[in-house]
DNA sequence: TACCAGGAGAGCG
DNA sequence: CGCTCTCATGGT
């Protein structure tokens, strides 16, 4: 019986919480275990753990360079290049001390579109699931320690292309399966370039993504920030809506657009890592505080 | 049991 | 445009 290794490497790593970062609803994949998180990354299995200055990374196939993981978690971004250019007023402050450690991920482009269209209309436990399901079913088995379940990659589009619509079903995403098979069918196709969308200008990614069924403004800059790291894209789910209306608006309805239009001229150059600072201070820290739509 | 969560799209005036 | 309804599912 051959023998099966770890592979492990140990990165500088500052103001950076991996469990707030993994639980903050841009990444559906990332479980926490007795061992650490574990995850997948380009392909593989990891197990990231951390301690004040430092993160670990473990996978159980030669890693070769690192980088995969290197820009995944973006380690060489300062945050204080980012947060500094944010506004300093009273909910924006009280956002980046409740947060302290959120970063924002570079993830792959299809597995964010695809589980971002899966989203619609859904909460973040019941999104997990449903990838989780999908992963488990159309996955590819990747290796992991000795002992340990079995871990797989994201469906690739090719994948999904050859799953009947019934069986996507069977994955409990109801009437997103359509939705996931066009997505699926126009990158496997060629008619949408994931790998070419990075290098357009933000306006006119959006409208690609915008193009597909089932994406919408919200689903579409939700892939430009996490897929991208556009810096601009902005997403506005529910939670983002309940923040600026309860911490800019004094609780007052403003339409859609004038809330957009706020956001990029409020929160700057890096609005979108703003939004995910937002998010996450709104759902988690004031989610008590319900003021309605 | 009825209702809620929470985006996109279709239909309508 | 701007509003309203529907879509599928699991949880209260």
């Amino acid at each position: 019986m051959p023998l099966k290794m770890l592979f492990r490497k140990t990165f500088p790593a500052r103001d950076y919480d991996l469990g707030l970062t993994f639980t903050s609803g841009q990444a559906f994949r990332w479980d926490q275990t007795a061992r650490g998180w574990e995850g997948v990354v380009a392909g593989r299995w990891v197990c990231l753990t951390q301690d004040e200055t430092t993160i670990t990374c473990e996978t159980a196939s030669p890693a070769g360079d690192w980088l995969w993981v290197v820009d995944y978690l973006q380690l060489g971004v300062e945050m204080k290049r980012i947060t500094g250019t944010f506004p300093i007023d009273g909910p924006m402050l009280s956002a980046l001390r409740s947060c302290r450690g959120l970063r924002l991920l570079k993830q792959d482009p299809w597995e964010v579109l695809a589980s971002y269209i899966l989203s619609s209309t859904k909460q973040i436990v019941q999104i997990r699931q449903v990838v989780a399901t999908l992963c488990r079913s159309y996955g590819l088995l990747l290796p992991v320690p000795p002992g340990h379940p079995p871990a797989h990659s994201f469906p690739g589009p090719k994948a999904i292309t050859r799953c009947s619509e019934a069986e996507l079903r069977a994955c409990k995403m109801g009437f997103r399966a359509p939705y996931l098979k066009a997505a699926a069918q126009a990158v496997d196709a060629g008619r949408l370039d994931l790998g070419a969308l990075g290098r357009l200008p933000v306006k006119q990614a959006r409208e690609r993504l915008m193009a597909l069924p089932g994406v919408g403004p919200k689903v579409a800059n939700c892939v430009l920030l996490s897929a991208y790291n556009f810096p601009t894209a902005f997403p506005l789910d529910v939670w983002v809506l309940r923040a600026l209306r309860e911490l800019y608006f004094q609780g007052k309805r403003p339409i859609l657009k004038r809330l957009l239009r706020f956001s990029e001229a409020h929160f700057g150059p890096w609005s979108g890592y703003a939004q995910l600072y937002l998010f996450h201070y709104k759902r988690v820290i004031l989610k008590n505080r319900k003021n309605h739509l």
